[in-house]
DNA sequence: CGGCATGTTTCGCC
DNA sequence: AGGCGAAACATGCC
């Protein structure tokens, strides 16, 4: 589903929505607190914020948590057609969160997730989550993952450690810094750990701005068909860390 | 039909 | 106590 790069890319979508008031809502009970809707009915929204995978809509205090496949739909445009792992329908039964303000007749804000991994919060508690990946910097990541053991793989999928990463970005970061997945965070030495934020400062941006996370080197084509590495012509393996597929080359990723 | 999927939470075992 | 790995969750798609 969505990672931190969708997730922002939401978050700025969802800037239009600013400035407006609640004035009806609608909410899958089985992926919200109880009380939802009459807590955030008459709320102004203030603000949205994002904190790596999730997005907040300050006033009534909205958390979303998008899980595999959640999607957001902003007065009736959604700014990701698709996802990658679903197809380009658009069901309303697989809607989670339906706000209204001014328009009673088409929501402002739908949440839609088919696979109903997703959840929607109230005042979501943003200080378990670790450095923002928008704002890692050699020092803060060397803070974040060096005591760990587990593959650096899974430390930088731990949204307690870096916040915002999933699957498919971190195996990208990981293959622009050369750095093997399955190695464990804390035999990273100075100098790796300087290449692996460098990648995660300036290969995201450039993802974003080219879509979102399926739109690096490991492109999802890539990925299932496992084609020579663009680097260096290695064979790219698939292996299985942490309970997730992990792509990477054999060669220039040590 | 079997297997897989951009994620998070829970459980059991150190 | 806290880290770690596996399983569970839920459902569509290839």
């Amino acid at each position: 589903m969505p990672e931190g790069l969708e997730a922002e890319i939401w978050r700025s979508a969802l800037e239009s929505v600013v400035g407006r008031t609640v004035t009806a809502a609608w909410v899958d009970e089985r992926v919200s607190p109880s009380g939802f809707v009459d807590a955030v009915v008459g709320a102004p929204i203030v603000g949205v914020r994002r904190v790596g995978k999730v997005v907040v809509l300050d006033g009534p205090d909205i958390g979303l948590h998008f899980g595999m496949t959640g999607r957001i739909v902003v007065d009736g445009v959604a700014p990701i057609d698709r996802l990658q792992y679903s197809s380009g329908r658009d069901d309303p039964s697989w809607d989670r969160l339906r706000l209204y303000t001014d328009d009673r007749n088409v929501p402002a804000v739908r949440f839609n997730d088919p696979r109903r991994l997703g959840r929607v919060s109230i005042d979501p508690d943003l200080s378990v989550l670790g450095v923002d990946f928008t704002a890692v910097t050699a020092k803060r990541l060397a803070a974040a993952i060096g005591a760990r053991e587990a593959p650096v793989k899974s430390v930088l999928l731990d949204q307690h450690a870096v916040a915002g990463l999933g699957n498919m970005c971190a195996d990208e970061v990981l293959w622009w810094s050369g750095i093997d997945p399955h190695r464990p965070a804390s035999s990273l030495d100075g100098s790796e750990n300087g290449a692996l934020a460098r990648a995660i400062r300036q290969r995201l941006p450039v993802m974003l701005r080219r879509g979102g996370s399926h739109r690096g080197t490991l492109s999802p084509e890539v990925r299932t068909a496992c084609p020579p590495c663009a680097r260096d012509g290695s064979p790219l393996r698939r292996d299985t860390i942490g309970g997730r597929t992990a792509v990477w080359c054999s060669g220039h990723q040590r």
